[in-house]
DNA sequence: TTGCTCCTCACGTCACGTGAGGTGGC
DNA sequence: TTGCTCCTCACGTCACGTGAGGTGGC
């Protein structure tokens, strides 16, 4: 029966001799026998039992826990645990890296809005991202209330339409429009404008904040620090809630 | 200008004291000021700073790259650079523990299909995994043939059925077992099974293994170490193509 | 005898955690 | 004065990589 030498065994396996001194002591890959020298020689089913290693490591299984397979006689439920835990595991690193993907996009367009690059840029966008989901939370709470009223409007409207029956329209048009200067005014206090030049948090004048030129996240303002008339970031207001 | 301790910029930004302390060490976040006791006093300035380590410490950024970042006066080229690596990185991880899922799926219906639990299982579990991708070369190949074939009978056969011409029909159908009788031969020559009682390969005799009682991974076929009739499981042959 | 392989220390990696033993500051 | 906080070593983690300095084996 032949015989390895670490370095043959080594090539075979497709791994580093140092990782095979490695794995002899830590006690995984202990081998057959040794030359009087004190060279390690190692039998085909040493290399069945690195190539199993192999195997596992792939999975990013500790050698702590193949030494647990290893060593049981019936390995079949001991990694059939271990196999569970490293799904558990290997399943909560991806949401965790989706997340970073995700952030890092994110990052990405906040870093295009400011016009400089300075450090304080960066701690802007670190808040702006905490934010987010308040603000996101927010316009959720809105929404709730908004769209049955919204809804409830077009409805009363073909009635009006239908049936020539026009008081429920004119009725959820009243209710329509108290709600809104609530909402208005909710949201008003919630938010504040980062301006892309000088990085200053402003509140905007009600009149301009309500009816100026706007996208969904962004509003044609005048910065009060340096003055001038800007698109400026709609974030969270510092503060609020907590 | 209020400064705080260690303590509780730790308790402020919700890391541990050692954690400042490595920070400090290495260089990213150097206190403001020091007692002459030898304490550390930081500022607002380093809070925000440690606010931004945090931000990029979570999208798993290293410290060395942090530091890169804090040192530069134009960070924001800085950190798209790093943000363009990291993402490629995070998204090659999320391959590989994507890949690591279905590996650990795949085990779990290979584990099933063996009687016993020993070291030996999970080593033949590996190798039938290595030979898996060779195998499902192997149906491919043998499709790319087949499907043309099956598509030409029956367009064949739809010809005779509509126009009274069967002609073509029984040529194809001559090619079309000619085809398959060498298919057969050489889908006979790239597989063995492997009994789940003593996990001997073995080749079947070529009429048990053509007419057998079978699903597509499995044949119910008799061992020739063990003597058993038994579901056995079709792995791709041992040192074909290596 | 000459290369090449292999051996055993032993330090380095990375971002901290965890004591130990001592001291500052209220 | 008494707790509590903070300080600086310094080792441990994890799976090896990377020399250094020495030797085995063809």
């Amino acid at each position: 029966m032949s015989l390895y030498t670490t370095g043959e065994l080594a090539k075979k396996c497709n791994v580093s001799v140092r990782t095979i001194q490695y794995y002899d002591e830590r006690g995984i890959l202990v081998p057959t026998d040794l030359t009087e020298g004190g060279r390690r020689l190692f039998s085909e089913e040493d290399v069945a039992t690195l190539e199993t290693i192999c195997f596992l490591r792939d999975l990013d299984i500790s050698i702590k826990d193949i030494a647990e397979i290893l060593e049981s006689d019936e390995s079949k439920k001991v990694i059939e645990l271990l196999l569970d835990e490293q799904d558990k595991n290997i399943a909560e690193d991806i949401k965790r890296k989706t997340e970073q993907l995700e952030k890092i996009k994110s990052i990405r367009s906040s870093l295009a809005f400011f016009k400089d690059g300075s450090q304080k840029t960066i701690h802007d966008i670190s808040r702006l991202m905490e934010e987010k989901e308040k603000r996101k939370k927010m316009y959720k709470k809105i929404a709730i209330i908004a769209i049955p009223l919204e809804i409830a409007g077009i409805v009363t409207f073909v009635i009006g339409i239908l049936k020539g029956i026009w008081i429920p329209f004119f009725v959820t048009m009243a209710v329509y429009f108290i709600c809104m200067a609530f909402m208005v005014n909710y949201w008003y206090k919630q938010i504040e404008y980062i301006c892309p030049e000088c990085h200053t948090r402003f509140q905007p004048k009600k009149i301009e904040a309500v009816f100026g030129n706007h996208t969904p996240k962004m509003r044609k303002l005048s910065c009060p620090n340096c003055k001038r008339k800007i698109w400026s970031l709609e974030v969270y207001r510092k503060g609020v809630n907590s």
